[in-house]
DNA sequence: GTCTATATCGAGATAGAC
DNA sequence: GTCTATCTCGATATAGAC
């Protein structure tokens, strides 16, 4: 069970930051506007994370959180069926994938601080769908097209819609295991 | 031909522009420092592009200069294979992937200066790349992928390898085409 | 065409009162 | 725990001289 009680300012911080970052990204996503969302002034908000970063670090945590990480997981048809969920699941809610989409992209710039926290998380990522799905590289590439399909996605809900373009590959990725 | 004469100050902005928005993203670049790198002051540049927004521009015209764009398309396994030749000359070039992905994420955002370009961007080349494969979902999956591809790349280039990852893919959607 | 100077703004952060 | 006040910095942009 997560943060979540009467007075639990920082958990109430955190979403907004959360959200706000997806709206705007996080250089544009002022510490003043955030306050303000809850009801602080900036300095008031403060007192809970000392600086942006820390703030920064608190929203990836809660994008750990929420996210639909496949505990345990079962085989090859298994895994592409959670994931076909999963994506629908995303197709519900923009602003958080616009979140990661956004921090994603971000995060590829030099010194960026959440660059160490996305490298970790793609090969942790990378090594647990490669346990299911076989190898490591269809892995990369599932990913790969969840991430991308996002992009589109976002850019353009009507036209790219996720789902189909997933199932494409998922039929793919199946047609493929069996011919082995 | 594209821009590159004596005294083409223009496009000496345009690419250090382009190089510096890959290197921190768009938000974080800043018109003093292009400015430096190009050997002006912040308002002399301000000569040539008389807004940040307006460099934007002139950099999103680049990148489509720089671009591989498929001239004329042949069938689907030609169109494979001239990706794949697109894969490898992107993995010559990190800055200008960089930039690319880091501009294609941050465009995501509300009201994004970008936005409506990388839009109008994407259904452009799903539409170009639809003609080719034959069907659109396929083209739309085909494009996500090489774009995750970039991401997991650009923050591992050791351990995330985009050609094998894209050869699975061209490999399962060639055996995709022929089972039909 | 490029400069100096400066206006204006908004950011993150600190000090200290209540 | 939250506020007011303020510092410092760095950004875009304007005005006008050379």
């Amino acid at each position: 069970m997560a943060t979540a009680r009467r007075g639990d300012r920082r958990g109430e911080i955190v979403r907004a930051a959360f959200d706000m970052i997806g709206e705007r990204g996080y250089p544009n996503t002022t510490l003043a506007a955030v306050a303000e969302r809850v009801g602080l002034t900036q300095q008031g908000l403060l007192h809970y994370f000392p600086t942006k970063e820390d703030l920064l670090v608190a929203v990836l945590r809660r994008r750990d959180e929420l996210d639909v990480s496949g505990g345990a997981v079962a085989g090859p048809a298994g895994v592409l069926e959670a994931l076909a969920m999963l994506v629908d699941v995303n197709a519900s809610r923009p602003g958080i994938v616009q979140t990661f989409t956004v921090l994603a992209g971000e995060s590829v710039t030099d010194g960026h601080p959440a660059r160490a926290y996305f490298a970790e998380r793609y090969a942790r990522v990378r090594a647990l769908l490669a346990e299911s799905l076989g190898d490591e590289v269809t892995a990369q590439l599932v990913i790969a097209a969840l991430d991308g399909l996002q992009i589109q996605w976002l850019l353009d809900p009507e036209g790219a819609d996720m789902r189909p373009a997933f199932d494409r590959l998922a039929e793919l990725v199946g047609r493929g295991r069996a011919a082995e």
